[in-house]
DNA sequence: CTGAAAGCGCTTACAG
DNA sequence: CTGAAAGCGCTTACAG
């Protein structure tokens, strides 16, 4: 067990006292530079490094970011390998800052709320993700004077922003690409209307369809909760109908994939019988057969700019916080038929009935 | 801003000293019972807790647990889905006894390294998983007096110990299953040889052939990387050869869902043509179709048993770190035949040759 | 049952 | 360029 070095040892074994060794580590200008590199030469051979806590309780600041993300709150497929991915950029962005991550327990040992934990722990800041956001406990963190970055959660408050896909371009150019495969009977599996993503990716194929002079027909709206099951039911009701669709464009890759399930079960391939375009773009998507066209939303990106508006937050009490909305890209596979000529619908004919 | 409570603003306004307002907070038994319940409604009206970081400062502990995981080491498809799983267990068996969890930044501000940090922090223990087990850094902090647990890494030190699934059973219960379902020719496509895993479970494939009686056949054994890719070629080359087999146990299913895409490149059907079973249940297993049959690793257990083996360890210094095996458990879906009868090879006939 | 005091390991005005 | 001192907010022997 090897005792850890403090700066008092580096004092005394280096004949200066402790505030001169602080300053010498810290890079402050007023230091003699070779009692500069004497100590920290000491330094490296002792192996030193300040105490974070006593570092934090002077400071007044921990030089953490504080992570509320409530796993058991959604249901684990969809969310995690999507905010997943998220921590990734986020690590990566805050950690090259200097941050380190601190995941604030669900349940504080005595029931505290978030916001009392993050300033027991002066972190510096609070990233929000799957979690719900109508919460109490979420709503008194967004409005308290901690620095708040929500991922695709829409939530604001005197400190707090958030970063989000662009839904509405993302659901556009799914329909503009199964149009543009000669689809003209396009359907749609939506989000819950309550939900940001589910509303606004409605609002695309909506906006989509007025571009290209296309009437919205309500039966080919079928709303889902962006999971596997309902889009698996709304793709039967679908293909029960008298004018079945051409295409469907799914509001994500886990209700597209019950899609194509459906699809085989009522005899209907994919794509020759029936388009099939996601959203999402989950590791999921490039496995499954077809593989899926889908829209992808820049996970890495999600991290990164999260991590850039909660620092800017940070940094400057007074600016006021910038909501980020990020691109999302069409990514053609399978599902859509473009692979195979882009003959669209009317391979309809050849397939079997 | 609503300025934070400290120690003194509760002594003041209690009329009582510090010393009793802590020994009060912290259920010490020698304090008035009426001096506590005033100082804990005040400490109530005040919105008081202490902070972390004096609190961590003198008690040499900070409540934290480091968590290393270097989320660009794998390939993001395989290992975060899985570990991603295991981080929920840990933070609600961690969360459940006061702990949270501080993700250490692959790249620390000036290169420090882990045990560094670790210190620096005062975490009490250390969770590593994600990683490159053989790296100086990783082998470090592993030989040093921090407690450390590892997820199914092979990683053992004075304080150290890991968690891992029953590769070998788990392995043994696919062929077994296989056979019941009337194959013999059985064949698999492994992990690496020198990751634990990757080896255990082709020896649980050796021992169970062992135990039915059958031969192994070296060209029925096919080594993989647990991505999908290796997986469709390894099962091409499968299928390539003269005596195909009726069946393959594949060492993952990333690895499995590559080979149900090289079974239909090749024109056979699963499971009627060749049976199939994979090992993990990832999500995206009961997603593709076939759905997958696969040996679950109990991934919510593996958060559990971390946490709780690293809190005997931080709590008895003296215990002798202990290797927890976790049991895996068969889920039979649609890849292996069971499904439809259990008819197994037998429905070679019937198919396409 | 309670208070005064020391101390955890730093940083940062304040003097010189 | 450097040191002595105060202070960040707690906990915990030590007296009484």
């Amino acid at each position: 067990v090897v005792p850890i070095a403090t700066i008092r040892d580096l004092a005394r074994r280096s004949g200066v006292s402790i505030a001169t060794v602080s300053r010498a580590l810290n890079g402050y200008a007023d230091v003699n530079e070779e009692t500069r590199q004497r100590i920290i030469a000491l330094a490296r051979e002792l192996d030193y490094s300040p105490s974070e806590a006593a570092r934090t309780l002077v400071r007044q600041r921990s030089q953490m970011i504080g992570v509320v993300w409530d796993l058991s709150y959604h249901r684990p497929d969809l969310q995690h390998p999507f905010l997943q991915e998220v921590l990734i950029g986020l690590k990566q962005g805050l950690g090259a800052q200097g941050y380190d991550l601190l995941l604030l327990s669900t349940f504080g040992p005595r029931g505290k709320s978030y916001v009392k934990r993050s300033k027991q722990h002066r972190v510096d800041g609070v990233v929000i993700m799957g979690v719900d956001e109508h919460t109490d406990e979420i709503q008194e963190l967004v409005q308290s004077d901690v620095p708040t970055v929500a991922i695709d959660l829409d939530i604001a408050g005197p400190r707090s922003t958030y970063v989000t896909s662009d839904n509405v371009q993302g659901a556009k150019s799914a329909v503009h690409h199964l149009h543009a495969l000669g689809h003209r009977a396009i359907a749609t599996i939506t989000g819950p209307h309550e939900m940001r993503p589910g509303a606004e990716r409605l609002v695309g194929y909506r906006e989509a369809l007025a571009e290209l002079g296309l009437e919205v027909d309500p039966r080919y709206v079928v709303e889902g909760d962006f999971y596997h099951d309902t889009g698996q039911a709304a793709m039967h009701r679908l293909l029960d109908s008298e004018d079945r669709p051409t295409a469907v464009f799914a509001a994500s890759d886990m209700m597209a994939m019950g899609a194509i399930r459906a699809a085989a079960e009522a005899g209907c391939r994919v794509p020759e019988d029936v388009a099939i375009v996601g959203f999402d773009d989950i590791v999921a998507a490039s496995l499954v057969q077809p593989r899926l066209t889908t829209v992808r939303q820049d996970k890495d990106g999600f991290g990164a700019a999260a991590a850039n508006a909660l620092i800017r937050v940070i940094e400057d009490p007074d600016t006021e916080p910038q909501v980020v909305t990020l691109p999302t890209e069409l990514v053609i596979r399978e599902s859509c038929g473009a692979a195979n000529g882009g003959s669209g619908p009317r391979t309809k004919e050849v397939g079997r009935t």
